[in-house]
Formats: C-alpha cells, structure tokens, sequence
DNA sequence: TGCCGTGCCGAG
DNA sequence: TCGGCACGGCAT
C-alpha cells in the first residue's frame, strides 16, 4: 500500500480527477484515506485529498507526496464518497465539493518565497537591496516597480536563486495559559526567604500552599490582584510552572443551560414520534415529514427522537434555518442534552467553527445543531438527521456547490439506514406532494400544545385606508390595537418584509434613479453612512447632494425601510419603546441575542423588524403581531412567490398567542383578496396547496416539472448571446421530446460586475442523465471557459430565477 | 541581443 | 488554477 490517490485543491476542469502519488517510507501505515497532504504538482506545491491508498499505479514516473497535514483524516469514507456524489450531482469540482464539508479554516493558504542560495555579493543591486541581508523573501515582499520578474529569473537562471512554494495551514488551536506550583516544600521554604515587603509574592505561595492544584494564570490574577510579572518571578525561582493548555474557543461561555427533562407528549406528538422511533429501532431509511402548526411542539417530537438516537450510543444532526438560529433554540438543545451538542452558525469566528468541528471529529459531542453545512458533520455513526423549516430557501446553497442540504440528508440517510425528519408549518409544495404520495412519510400535528386557538388574523385592505385619508403605514385598526397592548403592558411584533421594496435614491425633478456602473440595479441607501451601495458587487458612492442628472437638490430615498417603519412608530406613539432588528442594528457579534434578550425583558414594547425576526422567537408576553406589507414578496417576478408570501405570513403569525395570553394578527395589504394572504389568515394549508398545485399544473412548474437554470455571462454582449443560442441548439438535440427549453433570454439582472447575462431554462418531467448532458455541453466550451473568460453556470432546481 | 507582453500547455 | 516557456514585437 504505497500508492495514494488524490484530489489536488486545484479547482479546473482538466484536474477534476485523481493523481496517483507515492507515498514516502515515512508515511507507509500512517497515511489513510480522507488525510490532506501537500503535494508537488507541476512547479508548485499544493495541498490535497487523499481518498484512496492502494499498492498499483498505472503511471509510471510518479512523485512522491511531501508532506502529510494531519494526523487523523478529516475526511471520512462516507464523506469522501459524498464528495464524489455531490460534484456529480451539481456539476461541481470535486476539490469544491470536498472543501466544502470541512471548516474554512483548513482551506490551505499557499505561499512563495524567494531563497538567496549564493553570496550575497553575487547578485545584482536590485536583489541585493530586495535581499537586504535575509536569506528568504516572501513573494508579497516584493515591489515590481524596484525589480522586474524578468531580473528574478534571470538569477534563477544563474543558479543564485531559487523559488519555493509552500502551503500553510491557516489552523490554530487556542492555548491558555497555567499555573502550578512545583514542589510544595520549596514553596514553605521560600515562604521564609521571601522578604517581608514582596507582599504579592507571599500572597501567591500563601495561596498555592492552601490549594496546591493547578489554575488557569487569568483566573488566579483575578483572584490575587496582581500582574503576570510577579508570577513570572516565581517561576523564574523554580517555585511555580507556567504551561499550556489547549482549549476550545467556547461560543457560549458565561452561559448556564438549567436541564430540562423531557416533557409529557401531547397525543398528537405521541402518535407523531411512535413512527420515528420505530424507524431508530429498526434501522430503516425512511423520511418524515413533521407537518406541524405553529406552536404544536414540534421541537418536543425532536428532542425526544434524538434521546432515543442518543440511548442506542448513535449521533444526531439538527439543522436549522441561519435565521432561526437564535440563542432561544440552541438554548433548548443544550439544556436537554449539555455538552454533548456542538454548535455550527455562520455567526461563529473561524477558529470557534473549527473547534465546534472537532469535538465532532474527536467523538466528544454526540449532537450537532446547526445551519446548512453542518449537514456535513463527520460523524460516523449517524441515527438521526432533522431539518427543521423544511421549506427554507437557505438550504439551498447558492454558489458551487449548489447543494440542497435536504439531498444531502437523504444521501446521508440511505448510508446510515437511518431516518430523516423534515419539519414545517409550512411544507414546500414538493415535499408535501411527495408526503401525499407516500414517498415521505406524512405526521400531523394540527394542534397547539398550549390547546390555545390559532391567534385570530384581521386583514385590513390599505386601500381603503387611503381611501379614508389615513396616508400613514399604519391602519386605523392597527394602531388602536397597538395603543391598547401598550396600555395593557403587553408587548407586539412588527414585521416589515423588506425584500422587493428597497430604499433607492430618485430625483423628484428629474425622475433620475442612481445605478450602479457595473449592474443593471439601482444602488441602495445605507443611512448610518451616509452612502449609496450595490448589492451585487461593492461600488459604493457618498450620498450625492444633487441629483448627479440634473443637479437639482430634491433628490431624496425612497421605499419603506425599518429605519423609516420606526421613525413613523415614534411619531404615533411617542410612549412606546421600540427595538428594532434589521441587518443593520444586528451585523455586530452577539446583538442579535442581546436585542432579543432585551425585549423577552420588556425592555421594550414593541419588536420591529424584518425577516430575521418571522421564525423561532417565543415571547410569552406577545398578543399582537402586525405584518406592515404583506403584498411586498406577493409581485416579484418568481412562479413561488404566493408560496412564499403564505409561507411568511403564517410564520409571523405563529409568533402571536404562544402562551397563556390569547394573541392577534393584524395583516395590512393592498390585495387582500389574494388566496395566499386570505389562507393565510385562515390558517388553510391544505386549501392553499390545492389552490397553488392547480396552477403550478396549468403552467408547468414545479413540482410537475422539474427546472434546470442555465447562465451565460461574459463581458461581450453578442458573444453572451452567440453562446446561450448555441448551448439551447445542442440542449435540445439531446434530451427527451417532452422536455422543453426556454429561452436564450436575458437574465432578469442582464448585467452584473460589468458581465451580461443571458439564461435557458430547461423544464422537464424526466431527464435522468441531465448531469452528465450538461457536463458535456460544457466541456465543449471548456477552451472558452478557460481562455476567454466565458462562464457558464448551470444551477439544478434553483431557488431564484436569476 | 536584451527586454517585455501575450497566449498556450500541462500538471501524477 | 497557475507557473513555465515559446514566440513575437520593439528598441538598441
């Protein structure tokens, strides 16, 4: 066994496959499959997957590996197969799609340097002056204004220098440091010979003498108030030792979780769990679907699931929506199960992540509970995945990648013989018909477990509002109920959806909206800065004082944002105390939790905020919940949006009632007539899928067909659109006769980062090997990939048309 | 002939 | 992806 073969980080099309290395005397027996390696590759070295360790090789000259990175694989065998399913299934890399399982801080870094191998003297002034008397110089060093590349090769040629590339490992583990007394007896000693005024000094013998164990240098500097010199003294004296320490970075100190022991079931959540559990004990592959109203007690049914898991000595993976990551749901994890769950949230530094993951890896937690990629938890023993709010876009991973975290799972699942539970109050379309067709196995939880009705939802028709005279956003009704809940003492969630308004610059003179140079959008207005920004690439701009079209002066922002939602509650209510949660207020560590924590102290009254605010929060003092727009998701252009805008609105709602206190929901609309908000307010799941299965059928989307989004983009227009043509020629020569192509058509952002975009979209019933049609069409435009710069994008069932 | 930019090829 | 190298243009 000699032979490894390996993924090498070299993300191209041409390398997406396997090189055979041989593996040194040194490393025979250590190196296993899933270890990353550094290896020489051309004239470079780079680091790399080892997935396969055998004893043949049907290359003959083969190099040697140079370096084995870790001692323990970080892949499993499982996960490198996943690898290899995953790249497949999305057209990714392989390197891609194996980085992308692991913690980003084991992405290696690469680095050149440059090594002086003769005199000095030798070389001519501008090495010379480079060298300045050190024997390496790193590449980033190096300023091409004072010495050309040409002169560095040239002292190559001549053998007085020479390049060496290395890959650093960008992982740390975090060490503290300790203090222990040596030998006690020295201390009693020293205790004598201390003179009488080095009082810090007797104090710290005084103390070890009494408790001798050894104690974290931070703590006992908290406790004796000195500094780290008088310590260093006594160390110096041989009485104390300082060492280190290797400790996890612990996102969640200073934090008690008070055990919580698992409840009594309702009915409906018995009659839930029985299926599961018999799925644990059977080692069956099936997949759940957990269709639970708000406030059923969904996470109960979870909870309870993974003890079992837990009780048969297997492991559990939970993942949950960024978004409702919040510290009340991790909350409940750890008070149930303690240290045996790791957390995974985009909100942890890069070394938190890393340390989360290795307690995985070292078998030391036995629960992970976490957003997206935590899917790919390296556990080896899986009883249990659950994916809660199953109808999250944000399980969709929107670069390479383009995984479905749900796929995922079920990969995972069928490997493990274990089941897979999808939860949500409301179910996407395709996961509810799949239930309905037994695919999925359907559990109902149609009660609250509180027995409190579902709180009553009032829509109110702006229209008429405005008809009225009342230009303000908030309804007659809505502020009434709101002043009541205020003089109640009760608190209420204002829920603004932000997305499809935005706040953009126009010139009331000349109708001139500020656009980005480099996109086809309209720049956004950041009012803590002062700027104007882009979304899709980072031109950013001083807000103008003048319109820059006409210079007239009234150019103002428009659009609905919290900052203007929260002014205009000020106004109205000039007694309540608002918090408001949006990107902004939120983007620095731990705001997220402290403004929640506020409000569950009612600090405030009311909550305003915007999608961050729809999911997971459970405030035994909310009665009212108020949604300011409900039609703003309801006419962008995407075939779901009346399923997202149900989805929201009876989200938002559940926030309401969740307690002893009775709730309420006000909806403010401009077509309330819509099905999706009226089912909506009547709670009507079962009605709303019928009314949108009907026309998904009548216009061929989703679930009855299946779609495939293709995007060209290049920076020549007429190139792009030469491309796009000639993929949807070839495309439909080569799939079935019912499958359908549409398009070439500009993408509806035709122009982003100064590239032109053009789309196909392939819709289909069935089309097994579309992977590999795919593949191929774009190995045909490899060269034009590689040369030209052309980039051609081809996303499986993508979340957005864009 | 020296110096520099560009484009293509190959990587075990 | 990235480094090496060949090639070609330009100045000398």
């Amino acid at each position: 066994m000699n032979i490894a073969r390996v993924i090498v980080d070299v993300p191209s099309m041409s390398i997406d496959r396997l090189f055979d290395y041989k593996i040194p005397e040194r490393y025979i027996g250590v190196m296993e499959e899933g270890m990353r390696v550094i290896v020489p590759f051309g004239p470079r070295k780079v680091m790399g997957f080892v997935v396969e360790v055998q004893n043949e090789s049907s290359i003959s000259k083969l190099k040697e590996i140079q370096e084995v990175m870790d001692l323990t694989p970080v892949l499993t065998n499982e996960l490198i197969s996943l690898g290899k399913w995953l790249a497949e299934k999305t057209l990714s890399f392989q390197i891609t799609a194996l980085q992308v399982m692991l913690p980003q801080i084991l992405k290696a870094k690469y680095e050149k340097e440059l090594w002086l191998l003769a005199q000095e003297d030798m070389l001519e002034e501008a090495l010379r002056f480079l060298f300045a008397g050190r024997a390496v110089v790193p590449f980033s060093d190096i300023d091409d204004r004072q010495i050309t590349y040409y002169q560095i090769q040239k002292a190559i040629q001549d053998g007085l220098v020479e390049i060496r590339y290395i890959v650093k490992s960008k992982e740390t583990k975090k060490k503290i440091t300790w203090v222990k007394p040596v030998e006690l007896w020295k201390l009693e000693e020293a205790l004598l010979d201390t003179p009488k005024q080095a009082v810090k000094q007797q104090e710290i013998i005084t103390y070890f003498l009494d408790k001798p164990e050894a104690i974290p240098l931070k703590q006992l500097l908290g406790k004796i108030d000195t500094t780290r010199s008088t310590i260093n003294n006594l160390s110096k004296k041989g009485l104390l030792e300082l060492f280190e320490k290797e400790v996890y970075r612990d996102p969640l100190q200073n934090r008690t979780f008070e055990k919580t022991v698992p409840l009594e079931l309702t009915s409906e959540q018995s009659a839930a769990i029985k299926p599961i559990k018999k799925s644990i004990d059977e080692n069956n592959h099936d997949v759940f679907l957990l269709h639970g109203v708000t406030g059923s007690g969904k996470t109960e049914v979870y909870l309870q699931s993974i003890q079992k898991v837990l009780e048969q000595g297997k492991e559990a993976i939970v993942l949950v929506p960024e978004i409702a990551l919040t510290p009340q749901m991790v909350q409940r994890f750890k008070s149930r199960f303690g240290s045996k769950v790791a957390v995974m949230h985009s909100g942890l530094s890069a070394g938190e992540k890393f340390d989360e993951w290795r307690k995985i890896q070292r078998k030391e937690v036995q629960v992970v509970v976490g957003a997206r990629s935590a899917i790919f938890a390296p556990f080896r023993n899986l009883g249990i995945i659950i994916i809660d709010e199953e109808h999250e876009t944000s399980y969709k991973q929107d670069d390479h990648p383009r995984y479905h975290a749900r796929d995922v799972a079920i990969y995972r699942g069928k490997h493990h013989q274990c089941p897979v539970v999808l939860g949500s109050a409301t179910p996407t379309l395709e996961t509810f018909a799949r239930a309905k067709k037994d695919v999925y196995k359907l559990l109902t939880l149609s009660k609250r477990m509180n027995e409190q009705a579902m709180p009553a939802v009032h829509i109110v028709d702006m229209r008429g509002e405005l008809h009225a005279g009342n230009r303000s956003m908030f309804s007659m009704e809505l502020q009434e109920k709101i002043r009541e809940r205020i003089q109640k003492k009760q608190q209420i969630v204002l829920f603004l959806n932000r997305r499809g308004y935005s706040t953009f610059v126009i010139c009331r003179d000349c109708g001139n909206t500020v656009q980005c140079p480099h996109c086809d959008i309209s720049l956004t207005y950041h009012r803590n800065q002062e700027r104007l920004k882009c979304h899709y690439c980072s031109y950013e701009i001083p807000m103008p004082k003048k319109c820059p079209e006409c210079e007239s002066e009234s150019i103002r922002y428009f659009g609905t944002g919290t900052q203007k939602v929260e002014e205009a509650l000020q106004q109205t209510f000039p007694e309540a105390r608002v918090i408001r949660m949006d990107v902004d207020t939120t983007r620095r560590k731990g705001a997220h939790e402290k403004l929640l924590t506020q409000f569950g102290e009612h600090k405030a009254d009311i909550l305003l905020g915007t999608q961050m605010i729809a999911k997971g929060l459970d405030f035994a003092n909310v009665t009212l919940v108020g949604v300011l727009a409900a039609d703003s998701l309801l006419h962008l252009p995407d075939f779901r949006s009346s399923e997202k805008t149900f989805q929201l609105l009876t989200q938002v709602s559940g926030r309401a009632g969740r307690h002893q206190l009775p709730g309420e929901v006000i909806i403010q609309s401009y077509t309330p007539e819509h099905y999706s908000v009226e089912l909506a307010s009547q709670y009507d799941y079962e009605g709303f899928f019928q009314h949108e299965m009907n026309i998904r059928k009548t216009f061929q989307y989703p679930p009855y067909y299946f779609l495939t989004l293709v995007t060209v983009s290049h920076s020549n227009h007429v190139y792009v659109v030469q491309v796009a043509q000639k993929i949807a020629k070839i495309l439909s020569e080569k799939i079935a006769p019912d499958t359908k192509i549409l398009g070439p058509t500009p993408s509806p952002l035709t122009r982003i980062k100064n590239r032109y975009r053009y789309q196909c979209m392939i819709k289909y019933r069935n089309e097994p090997d579309l992977y590999k049609k795919m593949k191929s069409i774009i190995q045909l435009f490899e060269d034009e990939i590689q040369q030209k710069d052309l980039q051609i994008s081809v996303d499986f069932e993508p979340n957005q048309m864009m």
